[in-house]
DNA sequence: AAAATAATGGAATAAAAATTCTATTCATCG
DNA sequence: CGATGAATAGAATTTTTATTCCATTATTTT
């Protein structure tokens, strides 16, 4: 008899919270969530809100020992908080988290899949992926770039008595858009274009300051010029992709850049505005060197 | 007596990096340490830093065993390359990793606004500018495309015997990039470029197409060869801005890119992404119409 | 071409972490 | 002030995850 009324009780013998049993699926539900309930917790479950509003970012990469201690209380508390909240389990709440931190980077091929299968394969489809991957590749750039290593690509540039500007293929529209500043803000640059096979050496003197732009599949001309303008004892400005960038090898002031690919194309967006901005910086810096 | 030589050899039966056993402690440390030593990795290992380099975002919040299939290898492999890289596993990389983690959380406002707040005329605070002007020039580009306009130049394109790419000055490294995707994807296509002053005309037959780019202000010959070319009747796609372009007047297909400037300066974002995405939906054409 | 060394894949093991269970403490209410 | 149900701490258990080991395959060296 008594094991029947048992039977309708709450499992874990928390009272409170009996409304919904769906998890929160974003931080704003989440957040919503919390302040909505955590004022009818028990102590130690309200410790544990507490702490969480405070430190929601080391949930992605903290174990729920940490937390716990973080918070004052049992691992256990901790444990039944997390329920409380909707989940089924600290991982549970763990994996929201770590999904909405990872979802600035989603999985392309994936997408591209899903607009090839509902049949958008119109152009204006594919227009709105490379307008994405440009959006996110700016995105990328603003939070990795390293605010030291450009500055002092700047002050080098700068104070060159000429400016090699090297990149053929998929990094020679970036060139000879630099090219195209550098002409306009009257900042001496030559251009490698590679036409008439001349041998591009002879235009290097000592002291002459090279941009060489490269990316994986690297092109060897490119290196072999940056690697001689190196052995003249000359500087040289790498922009390039992160990795295994050859031109690393040469002890290049390095600004690397990564482009989101859509499909097997990858578009400049980031290169190009990376190389604008060192474009019109040098030419600010050279400015104020006049004065 | 071969006990003895035995012992000197390296646990690991990893040859190289005997360099430094000492872990990095900070992401620029761990980059460094990435670059100096990748080139000399054997395959699967190259395979891991590779796209650890590209994607170090995720290390702090995944399992060795979602990396290493993200990296294509075995999770003992990836657990090889922790070692290699200094860290005695995975557990104390993961570890850098997650105490990095807090400050790179604040979002991609925040840290443009760091970007920005780097002193007033610095390169990072530029380089913020046109990050956030490129962002604005897709957005605007995304939802002002005309979508009709850009199908029919596909068509029109895809259906070429030949594509004449025109564009100079602050045009040319577009027409250089879609030169660039066109020959990749084996589409002919020829770039008339200026050099050597020869005539271009004759270079362009009955039939031909040719995409003509220009801004204001308008480069002569853009418009004198496009006008040729439509003078032959030939079809003229133009990439150009908005308003009261003298391409127009030509009644050419017209595709209309407004860039968001920077001071006088105007990046490409935008532009460059209108042209890849052009001419990857004019080979998926082709392709179609091959079967 | 044979021998030696390095690299790899996959299973086995060890470690760490999450989750559950239970005895005990605390608060509430008749 | 006792009885009842909620809350808690800490240990026990289960699950997940990292790490190591070894047999097999590739690569290099002689």
């Amino acid at each position: 008899m008594e094991r029947y009324e048992r039977q309708e009780k709450t499992k874990t013998g928390i009272k409170y919270a009996m409304t919904e049993q769906t998890a929160p699926v974003s931080l704003e539900e989440f957040n919503h969530r919390l302040a909505e309930i955590s004022e009818a917790m028990p102590k130690r479950l309200r410790q544990c809100a507490e702490f969480v509003a405070q430190n929601t970012d080391r949930i992605a990469v903290s174990t729920v020992a940490e937390l716990s201690i973080g918070a004052g209380v049992q691992p256990s508390a901790f444990m039944r908080f997390c329920q409380l909240l909707g989940f089924s389990g600290f991982s549970e709440m763990q994996k929201m988290f770590r999904e909405t931190y990872a979802q600035k980077w989603p999985d392309y091929a994936t997408r591209l899949e899903n607009l090839r299968a509902s049949g958008a394969d119109s152009p204006s489809a594919l227009l709105a992926e490379f307008v994405e991957a440009g959006r996110l590749s700016l995105e990328n750039l603003a939070s990795s770039i390293d605010a030291v290593s450009l500055e002092q690509a700047v002050n080098v540039l700068a104070a060159a008595p000429m400016i090699h500007v090297v990149g053929f293929r998929r990094a020679f529209p970036v060139a000879s858009y630099l090219s195209y500043a550098f002409e306009k803000m009257d900042i001496p640059a030559v251009l490698h274009d590679g036409v008439g096979k001349l041998n591009p050496r002879h235009a290097i003197r000592k002291g002459d300051v090279m941009i060489a732009i490269t990316f994986s599949p690297y092109s060897q001309e490119t290196i072999d010029l940056a690697a001689y303008a190196r052995g003249l004892g000359n500087s040289v400005v790498a922009i390039t992709d992160t990795m295994t960038s050859p031109l690393r090898r040469i002890d290049a002031l390095t600004l690397a850049v990564s482009e989101v690919d859509v499909g097997a194309f990858r578009a400049l967006s980031a290169t190009l505005s990376l190389a604008i901005s060192l474009a019109v910086a040098i030419g600010a810096k050279r400015d104020q060197m006049d004065e």
